[in-house]
DNA sequence: AGGTATAGATTACAGGTGTAAATGATGGAG
DNA sequence: CTCCATCATTTACACCTGTAATCTATACCT
């Protein structure tokens, strides 16, 4: 692996879409952009060219338009955005990293408890 | 209060040791970021300087060098990371992002522990 | 078949960031 | 008093990003 694919922020939008529902056209992709967006689609369609440079998308042709399909998976771009957040900001302490989210943020009684499942199962899990 | 102010990756190395203690003078930020990152002297020194122009450090003459105080504090930054990274990446959804992390971030017991405790107290502590 | 709308490709341009070199100012050594 | 070392300021430059406008090719309508 290479320099690793980094997505600007406006470019996961468009990944975001593609991580719903593969394929999508750039007429689709712009449509439903458009509705929560204020982009207009010339800009939308610079962000598809940028991910194509990327690798981060592909395309296949289907008579005048392409069909875009993701390329880098929703799972690998969280997974390196939870690395490098956590790394640039907490210097990796997740810890420290959780409570200030706790602190700020409030969740539902749902939330908490399905994390609280979720440290269960991680203290007695090992790893294997 | 205008737009807010942003701090860049390695801008935000400088302001960790601000956080650590101030005030610092620039040989001496410049001497302890030597250490971990390799950084000329010069490039430190834009940093600083940009940080002031974004007024998120302040200095005081102190003969013929300056000390170097934060202006932003390190609860306003990550307070404003925290939110930034998760609309960003998961459309503000705390739930997801916290599985994301437990899913691939192994905790300590202590860890763990620290956070069932905070959940506990979310669960039931009202606000006030 | 020719012209037009449309999809995609290329080019543009300003602001931020990483990275630093060049310049300017000044306190201290001699 | 003059020159140098050193600190701070200004300038530089390429790449990324947000934001498009413009150009090119071509499928379709008449």
């Amino acid at each position: 692996m290479n320099a690793p694919i980094r997505i600007s922020e406006s470019e996961s939008e468009v990944m975001k879409l593609l991580w719903e529902q593969e394929p999508l056209t750039a007429s689709e992709i712009i449509e439903r952009l458009q509705r929560q967006m204020d982009w207009s689609d010339q800009t939308i369609k610079t962000f598809l060219n940028r991910l194509l440079n990327k690798e981060a998308i592909r395309f296949e042709k289907s008579g005048r338009t392409y069909l875009y399909y993701p390329l880098v998976t929703r799972d690998e771009y969280l997974r390196s955005e939870n690395r490098s957040f956590l790394n640039r900001v907490y210097d990796g302490a997740i810890g420290m990293m959780c409570a200030k989210f706790l602190e700020e943020e409030r969740l539902s009684d749902q939330e908490i408890e399905q994390l609280q499942r979720l440290l269960d199962k991680q203290k007695k899990g090992g790893d294997a």
